[in-house]
RNA sequence: CGGGGCGUAGCGCAGCCUGGUAGCGCACCUGCCUUGGGCGCAGGUGGUCGCGAGUUCAAAUCUCGCCGCCCCGACCA
C-alpha cells in the first residue's frame, strides 16, 4: 500500500480554500488555479474541492479554512455570531468538563445570573461602564412597547453580580463569596472572526468576594493558576502568565492578570483573564459587610473568566495543512475506526462485527470512539475526513487485519502508522493517546521557545519583529507612553510583565526598568 | 471607522464587456459497480441570478440607490 503518501500531507497544491459566496481570490496575494467553465483541473478535481488553503499561503485563510472544514462552527444571519456546531461544540463540552472541576475543586460553585442588565445598574461604576458602553447592545422595546429603562445585554456580570451581592453580604461570616457562572456574553465587535471574537461567545466568569486585599489577591492568582495548567494539561497550550500593564487592564480593575499562549504565525493570544477589581466594585454597587472588629467594611472583590476563545487557541496551537489536530483530552473522538469492508464474493464479512466489537472493548476502557460505518464513502476519504477533523488516532481494520488478529493505528499528530495485535489494544490505544497529548504540549512548548527572543536593544528588538514576530523579552521603564510609541512603530504590546521581576533596562530610553514579554495581539 | 474584494443551486465558479429569460464541477437522490489514501458508469433533483428602483419590446447582464459578507488596517477581549 502506498507507505509514502502516508506522509504527505493531502493537499500537495497551494489552492486557496474559499468559503460562503465570497473571496475568489482576487485581490490576494495567493496564487489561483487556472480555471475553465466547469472544469476544475482534471485529475485532483476532489482534492481541489476539499483543500485547506496552506498555512505558509495565508494563514488567517487557513483558520478560517479549519474552523469551516473541521465542521466546528458555521456563520450565523448576524454579523459575528457563529453557530457551533455539535463536533466543535463537543470539544466545547469537554473542555468545560474539565475546567468546571477545577474551579469546584479550588472551593466555587456555580449559579446563573440573568442576561439583561439595567442601564443604571452598568453606569454605577465609572471605568467599567466607559470600558464597555461602545460594545454594548440595549434592549429599549419590550412587548411592543418602549422601555422605561434600556436593558443591557450583558458584557460581562460585574455590575449584574455585583448588585446581588450587596443584598446577600451582610457579615464578614458570609465572606469569602465564591461563585462561578457558566454563560453566553455579548460585545457588539465591529471585527469578528470564529471563535478568536465574536460578537457572543460563551464563558465562565467566577465572581470572588473577600475580606481582605490579600485574599483577593491570593484569589485572583489561584484561578489565575488554574487556567495555566488547564491550558497546558488539557489543551496542551503552554501559556506564559503574568500582570497587564495599565493601557491592557480590564476596565474597573486594579490589576489584571492573563495567560497568553503563542499562535502559529507569531501572534499572541490572550487566553484567560483575572482580575482583582480592588475595592472599586464593592464601592459602586455598595456592598458592605459587618467586620470582626464591629465596623462597616468593604469586601475586595476578584473575576477571572475564560471563552470560547480557547477553542481558537488551540486550533491555531496544533493545527497543520491537513486541518485540525486535537490534543486526545479535548478530543470528541479520540479514536475513529474505519473498517475495509471485505472485496466481493469474499467469505470473510466479519470485519463490522469485529469493528463494533473493537469499539465496544475500547469504550469499556473509556475511550471515545466512533466506528465510521458509513457505506458510501471510500476508505481514503475517511482517512483524509477525520485527519481534517483532527481525530488523534485512526484505527484501521480489514479482512487482512482479521487473519493476523491485528489492526493498524494511525497517529494524525505524526502520521505514523503501527500494526497491534487485537489482544490488549485498549492498553496500547491509552499509551498512544498519553504520548500524543504530551507530545503536542512538547512541539508546542519547543515552538514557543524558538519563537522567543530576548533582545537588548530597540532594533534589534524591531527586527525580530519584522522577521518572526512571536514574543520578545525586552526591558521596559514602565512608562506607558514609550508602551504607546513601540506600539504605534512595531505593532507589538505589552503582553505580561512577568511574575519574578528581572532588572533590565529600557530598551526605547535606556533607563532602569525591569524585563516584560511584547508580542503582536490577536 | 478607513482601504480592498465579492454577492448567480448546499459549496466552488462561469456567463455580464457586446441585453434575448441560466450553465459547469463537487455535493445530493436512484440504480449498477467498487472499497487498504479523497472509486467508476448511467440517469436525476435543485436557482424569483443579494434587495429596490430605473432604462428597454426584453435585464443575471446597462444605470442609480441600498443591504450583506470576506480580507487588510485602526480600535477593542
Amino acid at each position: 500500500m502506498a507507505e509514502p503518501a502516508l506522509r504527505r500531507p493531502l493537499p500537495d497544491q497551494p489552492v486557496p480554500r474559499h468559503h460562503r459566496r465570497d473571496d475568489r481570490g482576487v485581490g490576494r496575494a495567493v496564487p489561483r488555479l487556472p480555471q475553465q467553465a466547469g472544469v476544475a483541473v482534471s485529475n485532483e478535481k476532489d482534492r481541489v474541492m476539499k483543500a485547506i488553503t496552506p498555512k505558509g499561503t495565508d494563514y488567517s485563510q487557513w483558520y478560517l479554512d479549519v474552523v469551516l472544514k473541521a465542521d466546528l462552527a458555521d456563520y450565523g444571519p448576524v454579523k459575528g455570531c457563529m453557530v457551533i456546531k455539535p463536533y466543535g461544540y463537543a470539544i466545547w463540552e469537554n473542555m468545560q468538563a474539565d475546567m468546571d472541576r477545577r474551579i469546584k475543586e479550588t472551593g466555587h460553585v456555580n449559579a446563573y445570573f440573568p442576561l439583561l442588565i439595567p442601564r443604571s445598574f452598568l453606569e454605577k461604576e465609572k471605568a467599567h461602564v466607559e470600558g464597555f458602553s461602545p460594545e454594548c447592545a440595549w434592549v429599549t422595546i419590550g412587548g411592543g412597547e418602549e422601555l422605561p429603562e434600556p436593558l443591557a445585554i450583558r458584557p460581562t456580570s460585574e455590575a449584574m453580580i455585583c448588585s446581588m451581592y450587596a443584598k446577600w453580604v451582610n457579615s464578614w461570616r458570609d465572606l469569602p463569596v465564591l461563585i462561578n457562572q457558566w454563560a453566553n456574553v455579548l460585545r457588539w465587535e465591529k471585527v469578528t472572526r470564529p471563535f478568536l471574537r465574536t460578537t457572543e461567545f460563551l464563558w465562565q466568569e467566577g465572581h470572588t468576594l473577600h475580606e481582605t486585599e490579600a485574599e483577593a489577591e491570593e484569589e485572583t492568582l489561584k484561578m489565575l493558576g488554574v487556567y495555566k495548567s488547564f491550558s497546558e494539561e488539557m489543551l496542551a497550550m503552554p501559556v506564559l502568565h503574568g500582570r497587564k500593564t495599565d493601557s491592557e487592564k480590564f476596565a474597573g480593575a486594579l490589576r489584571t492578570y492573563s495567560i497568553e499562549a503563542l499562535m502559529g504565525d507569531g501572534k499572541a493570544l490572550q487566553a484567560g483573564t483575572s482580575h482583582n477589581l480592588g475595592q472599586h466594585f464593592a464601592t459602586a454597587y455598595g456592598i458592605e459587610f459587618l467586620g470582626r472588629n464591629q465596623e462597616r467594611e468593604k469586601p475586595w472583590s476578584t473575576s477571572w473568566g475564560t471563552s470560547t476563545r480557547m477553542i481558537g487557541g488551540l486550533i491555531m496551537t496544533h493545527g497543520d495543512d491537513s486541518g485540525l489536530i486535537l490534543p486526545p483530552k479535548v478530543a470528541p473522538y479520540q479514536v475513529v475506526i474505519v473498517p475495509i469492508p471485505p472485496r466481493k464474493g469474499d467469505v470473510n464479512e466479519a470485519v463490522l462485527p469485529k469493528c463494533r466489537e473493537v469499539m465496544a472493548a475500547l469504550r469499556g476502557a473509556g475511550i471515545r470512539v466512533h466506528l465510521d460505518d458509513r457505506d458510501q464513502q471510500m476508505p481514503g476519504f475517511k482517512y483524509a475526513d477525520w485527519e481534517m477533523r483532527g481525530v488523534p488516532l485512526r484505527l484501521e481494520l480489514g479482512p487482512k487485519d482479521l487473519e493476523k488478529d491485528q489492526c493498524v493505528l494511525v497517529r494524525r499528530d505524526s502520521r505514523e502508522k503501527a500494526f497491534v495485535p487485537l489482544a490488549g489494544l485498549a492498553q496500547k490505544v491509552g499509551e498512544l493517546l498519553a504520548t500524543i497529548q504530551s507530545g503536542l504540549l512538547e512541539n508546542a512548548r519547543k515552538f514557543v521557545a524558538d519563537n522567543t527572543t530576548r533582545v537588548s536593544s530597540y532594533d534589534e528588538f524591531k527586527q525580530a519583529m519584522a522577521e518572526k514576530r512571536g514574543f520578545i523579552v525586552a526591558g521596559w521603564n514602565g512608562d506607558p507612553a514609550i508602551e504607546a510609541q513601540i506600539k504605534a512603530e512595531t505593532r507589538a504590546t505589552i503582553r505580561v510583565i512577568p511574575m519574578e521581576e528581572r532588572p533590565a533596562a529600557c530598551i526605547v530610553t535606556g533607563k532602569p526598568g525591569r524585563e516584560v514579554y511584547f508580542a503582536q495581539a490577536y
